[in-house]
DNA sequence: GTAGTTCTTGAACCAGAGGTCAAATACGTG
DNA sequence: CACGTATTTGACCTCTGGTTCAAGAACTAC
């Protein structure tokens, strides 16, 4: 039945993502997004019906990534203190170190979609929270390990380590290195 | 000499400013940016050369008015702690009540030209410097009235305070009043 | 009034955006 | 092999973006 698809659909949204997250979502045009998934425009349409599902797909697959490597990089050992430090520096080294700086693709879509795209914003908070559980979820353990005062409200901290990230994606994108890690040593050092 | 010209070129940028302050840079149409003025775009280019030209001049002008408020508003009666809180509180709130979301342009140019547009980065870079330094002189006055601890650094901390403010931006574009002003606590109750 | 200068304006320009489509291509079935 | 179906493609369409420009309008100096 029908002709076989040339193209597995869900590395082209891997690329489309990745311009979508170098680009933004207005800066990235179909053309590009063609390209970057070795298709022509008129198959990206007929696979993913616009632009916008196209992007709908890229958040999802970026969320799901994300989650999976922070579960992953929280649970290897150290204290938690250490850990979300080295977790937060990371992400910002990441950046520093590409040879383009593009941020958080889920920062840069609050910012850019933020209130304007429904869709787009339940997806942004639905990927913050997850990731704000994973740093509950390692900060209750960090308890039990006697890492943490039994005090730490966990939920608490862990959404404000959520705003504190924002915050570096954004000054990550204006500041040097060592202003971003300083600032991180002055968030972990509250844990 | 010649026709004097019939618009004010310093509200122009300030109407230039809210323009792209609501849509961005790029969002930004030449069209709607004259309609703002209330000119032709031939006027608006025969006055200010560029869109991005224009933009300078806009990013320019929040940074003077932002510090103008920080620094009035951050000396007003109350505790270090106090006046913090209610300045993150008070820039969160008006985005809340505003009838769209805009943030901080700051934080949106920072993050949708950060990097790629040296001109904005630097003029971005000064306008997170110069509230920074407006903080640490107020945390600095806090040592001096006992209201903070003389250990504190304040550079640090003021610094820290910017990271922290722009995540609140960012939260706020995705979250509600409520979450962002627990935030504030939280990050307040470190000070 | 004429000249010289500066400002204003909408029309016009080109490039690129997002999206559609008819034709061509590759499969399974009878 | 003919046929129905699903996929691929680049040409094509319309709209808007950022910018330029020629023409006119308002002023000063002579």
């Amino acid at each position: 039945m029908g002709r076989p698809k040339q193209f597995d659909e869900e590395a082209a949204v891997a690329q489309a993502m990745e311009v979508f997250w170098t680009n933004g979502y207005a800066g990235s045009s179909p053309a590009e997004l063609a390209e970057a998934a070795g298709i022509g425009k008129g198959s990206l349409y007929h696979a993913f019906g616009s632009k916008r599902e196209l992007f709908g797909r890229a958040l999802e697959l970026y969320d799901r990534a994300g989650a999976a490597f922070a579960e992953e990089f929280l649970a290897a050992p150290g204290s938690t203190k250490e850990r979300v430090r080295a977790y937060l520096r990371l992400l910002v080294d990441v950046d520093f170190d590409a040879p383009v700086r593009r941020g958080c693709l889920a920062v840069n879509t609050a910012l850019e979609l933020g209130g304007r795209d429904e869709g787009a914003t339940a997806a942004v908070r639905r990927a913050v929270e997850r990731s704000a559980d994973l740093l509950a979820a390692r900060i209750e353990r960090g308890k039990l390990d006697g890492d943490v005062p039994a005090a730490v409200d966990a939920t608490e901290q862990a959404r404000f380590l959520m705003v504190t990230l924002a915050g570096l994606r954004v000054t990550a994108r204006i500041f040097d290195r060592e202003t971003v890690h300083a600032a991180i040593d002055t968030a972990v050092a509250h844990l």
